[in-house]
DNA sequence: CCGATATTGACAGTCGACTCTCAAAGTTGG
DNA sequence: CCAACTTTGAGAGTCGACTGTCAATATCGG
């Protein structure tokens, strides 16, 4: 019981935090503000996340690696490794509940817009660019760190990041399908 | 010639603290300890940079979104605007100098490796993007804020950061090359 | 209900970024 | 050299992040 209870309270303490972040910036935010916010003693957030930088750290966002591999492995064997991915891709936003993908969106789009929040997270891009580069090295039979297969990840997760940076800017549609269009641009790249 | 003496107190400040940085790390570096390898008083520290993150800004930065768009111009008309992007970029990284380039790319890779600068400057990767659409948008006579145009505006400025990010990480040849090798995955995509 | 254990709040205190002020020292034009 | 001007050093002071301690409180096993 004691688990679940601190869950929660961290969670509300790191959901305040985001809001109040997202409202002032983060720098305008300061802890005691946050711990109010929250209904929390300052020192019991610091209890929490030892640092306020660690407020900014989104842990459950490497879940999506796991059904993005299995939905990575189940595509067919004639799909070049750029097609694989975009499959796979499209099949695991397609398969995700509404409301988690919803919450998904929301913490995607926090992290591009406020600054601190991406560079808390920048280390996740690197690791996300590593994880295709580690699947296109898996399936093509080449070695992770082979010249094309990261010369793929790197085009992939840039078109990714880039297509969520643009989709935060003017959000239109559906945030999966700038994404899957993104790389249409690269499996089938239209006459320009 | 206050004016030189300022610029000359000005740069071995920022010389030292870019040193200490690189040393020592950002947040474990002191003002005080800056002034003090700068052989200055802590309050002359701050009457030359405002705040401590100031300290990172390297002035005499020029985007290079000016002789971007002149190569792009330069580019065959037979080209794709893909193809003559990738041409533009080459063409500006060959024809810069070689003091400037090393210094961009020493700044470049602060600027991912850093996260405080990173998060200082992420307004200019949307700019860059937009940029991109731009220039596009311009050859091929479509609206910036077409579908296609914005597309490929994402792919490339995407396939150009994550080059960087992942030389940044494995710095192996010329962070150029690593660029023009992502936008060859686009171009001429490798079986895989 | 009771004791053991985990969590919290309140509080004092350190440290560094940053501001403000004023006198000292260097610089320039006359 | 003098006088106006600019920069600098020094110091005091504010503010917020962060640490450590201790008593109060909540939860659990028995």
């Amino acid at each position: 019981m004691w688990e679940r209870k601190r869950a929660k309270a961290r969670n509300a303490i790191q959901r305040e935090a985001l809001r109040l972040f997202a409202d002032r910036g983060f720098a305008a935010t300061t802890v005691e503000q946050v711990a109010e916010a929250a209904d929390v003693a300052p020192s019991t957030v610091f209890r929490h996340f030892p640092t306020k930088q660690d407020l900014l750290v989104l842990d459950g966002y490497h879940p999506l690696l796991v059904p993005l591999r299995e939905a990575f492995a189940a595509q067919p064997a004639e799909r070049t490794a750029l097609q694989a991915l975009r499959g796979a891709l499209a099949a695991v936003f397609a398969a995700m509940p509404d409301a988690e993908r919803a919450a998904r969106y929301e913490r995607d789009v926090a992290m591009v817009t406020i600054p601190e929040l991406w560079s808390a997270n920048l280390g996740l891009v690197a690791k996300g660019m590593d994880a295709i580069a580690d699947l296109v090295a898996e399936r093509s039979g080449r070695a992770p760190d082979d010249a094309r297969v990261r010369g793929l990840a790197r085009v992939v997760s840039g078109a990714c990041f880039a297509a969520l940076l643009d989709w935060s800017r003017n959000p239109e549609g559906d945030p999966a399908q700038a994404i899957d269009e993104a790389l249409s641009h690269i499996t089938d790249p239209p006459p320009l």
